[in-house]
RNA sequence: GCGGAUGUAGUUCAAUGGUAGAACGAAAGCUUCCCAAGCUUUAGACAAGGGUUCGAUCCCCUUUACCCGCUCCA
């Protein structure tokens, strides 16, 4: 039997049928395209927002200490400071176009000996070189004085002799270049340095700053979680494999905010939790995994964290990441601020400042792994079908409803069948072409039932119930059609 | 950002230095039609910009996008 995961095109086919199908387009395609930005058609759009809604259902209605909140995508450029983004998104990266290695500027200055380094400095400076407190002073101000100048700064660099580490000659090098991986803009009209803000580059830190505001109104004791669902920025460096890393994306975050000597056991809660919501996506259990991470790999605000991992055809990949950030954030936050930002504890008398478990998702990376685990190529009677077979929770469409023939009112009866499913279920009338072409339409919308009123339906109101992975039909009375729907996507 | 490959209807592919064809798909219609059947009709493309040329979809340059590697993450 074909099957496309094998061969490895899987996001090509992916992509192709997205955009047939109505599911994600790339973004300003009459322009030519914009860069790993992608948008969501009238089948994509419901399939993600099923999943965001499934989200939101388990983590945030069906639980009494989480609650839910929604940050403006731009918040104070101090936030970004004192979460560690001004500092650790701001790398000077320089290329050897011999040896294709990339280095950050500062590390490479580590590795060069004293000529360089002043061979470096008298280039930089006209006047007389300042004193140092000490080396690292001294690489951090070449940095700073190689960004201003940008567009000289290979040649200053080959002209010091800066060498490569890796060939152990000096490199043929790019120009230094600042990767900054937050979008910057302008608030207000005005663009001075004064007003400059940033697109958030994780819902978390609108979480963080409101975490008094939340807890006092929702009057929660701890531990509670608080859960945000919104888009972030990073202007990544590399982007790629269709919609699972892009620039612009959508989290799932929650902060459950914890005694610190507990924050142990919620981690190990918490990435049980999240694993299971996946299962519960009807995603592969195989395909789906929880790895920790190992020390090297920890973030600087973590000293814990689980993947959720899928075997993509390119891979294991993340979808979601659970991390202990211990009192990190609210911490700087304190600092930063100067508010105070403890939780008072009425029981023994004292203000604890909490620690945070966090689980943060990537709906986009969801909605790739719905859709790629959903993906199947079978056969029926001899010929090709393609299939999704989504999880009836998730299918943009619920229930497909026509008319076997078009005519001996047959198209009437289905038509009131669909408007009266509609209140209740996503739901498609189609009488357009054969009655098997609309089958395999539907298969490919990953549609998980048809309905179709035939001759007999006239007679003892009954219709076809077909069910899409198996093709099966059962003939069902009208009149069942809602309960037999809802009984099926239990 | 660097290297490699690619870009022709919605999709998958042809052809050509003299202005583009098909298959499938889509729309309308016919057919008492249960798994992409048949017939009729219709709409629909050379990624963008420059250059060479009498003439460029094709040759050259630039840009852009996607894919595969190098790095990071949701």
């Amino acid at each position: 039997m074909a099957n496309i995961k094998s061969d490895g095109t899987i996001l090509e086919t992916l992509t192709s049928l997205s955009k047939q199908r109505g599911f994600v387009f790339q973004s300003s395609e009459i322009y030519g395209g914009l860069g790993s930005t992608w948008d969501y058609g009238p089948l994509g759009v419901e399939l993600k927002r099923n999943i965001k809604n499934r989200w939101w259902q388990e983590m945030v209605t069906a639980r009494e200490n989480v609650v839910g909140m929604d940050a403006a995508i731009l918040m104070h450029p101090r936030t970004w400071e004192a979460s560690g983004h001004v500092e650790n998104f701001h790398d000077p990266l320089v290329d050897n176009k011999e040896s294709k290695k990339r280095y950050r500027l500062d590390h490479l200055l580590e590795d060069q000996t004293d000529e360089v380094v002043q061979n470096l400095l008298t280039s930089l400076y006209v006047e007389t070189i300042p004193d140092f407190a000490n080396d690292e002073e001294k690489y951090q101000t070449i940095v700073a004085k190689l960004s201003e100048n940008e567009s000289t700064s290979s040649e200053a660099m080959k002209q010091a002799g800066v060498i490569d580490p890796h060939t152990k000659k000096v490199g043929d090098w790019t120009d230094l270049r600042q990767f900054n991986l937050m979008f910057k803009t302008h608030m207000g009209p005005v663009a001075d340095s004064g007003s400059v803000v940033y697109l958030r580059p994780e819902t978390a830190q609108g979480i963080f700053v409101n975490f008094l505001n939340v807890q006092s109104t929702s009057r929660q004791k701890l531990p509670f979680g608080i859960a945000q669902l919104g888009k972030a920025f990073r202007n990544e460096i590399t982007t790629g494999n269709f919609i699972f890393r892009t620039r612009e994306f959508e989290q799932m975050e929650m902060e459950f905010f914890c005694y610190p000597e507990d924050a142990r056991k919620w981690l190990e809660y918490w990435s049980q939790e999240r694993l299971n919501w996946f299962k519960s996506l009807g995603i592969n259990e195989d395909k789906l995994r929880l790895r920790p991470h190992g020390s090297d790999e920890l973030a600087h605000y973590s000293s814990a964290c689980y993947d959720v991992e899928y075997k993509f055809d390119f891979g294991w990949s993340e979808l979601e990441g659970i991390a202990d950030r211990g009192t990190f954030d609210l911490d700087k936050h304190q600092q930063f601020s100067g508010k105070r930002l403890t939780y008072f504890d009425t029981t023994i008398n004292k203000h604890i400042l909490p620690a945070v478990v966090e689980t943060s998702a990537g709906v986009d990376r969801a909605f790739l792994t719905v859709l790629a685990d959903a993906f199947y190529e079978d056969e029926v009677e001899g010929e090709k079908r393609t299939v999704l077979r989504l999880s009836p929770k998730l299918a943009p469409i619920t229930v497909a409803v026509f008319p076997l023939f078009n005519k001996l009112g047959q198209p009437e009866m289905a038509k009131k069948i669909v408007e009266d499913l509609r209140g209740e279920f996503s739901s498609f009338f189609d009488s357009g072409g054969s009655i098997g072409r609309r089958y395999r339409r539907q298969d490919e919308a990953g549609t998980p039932f048809g309905i179709t009123v035939d001759h007999q339906t006239s007679e003892d109101n009954t219709v076809t119930l077909r069910d899409r992975d198996t093709t099966k039909q059962e003939r069902i009375s009208v009149d069942q059609v809602k309960q037999s729907v809802r009984d099926r996507i239990k």
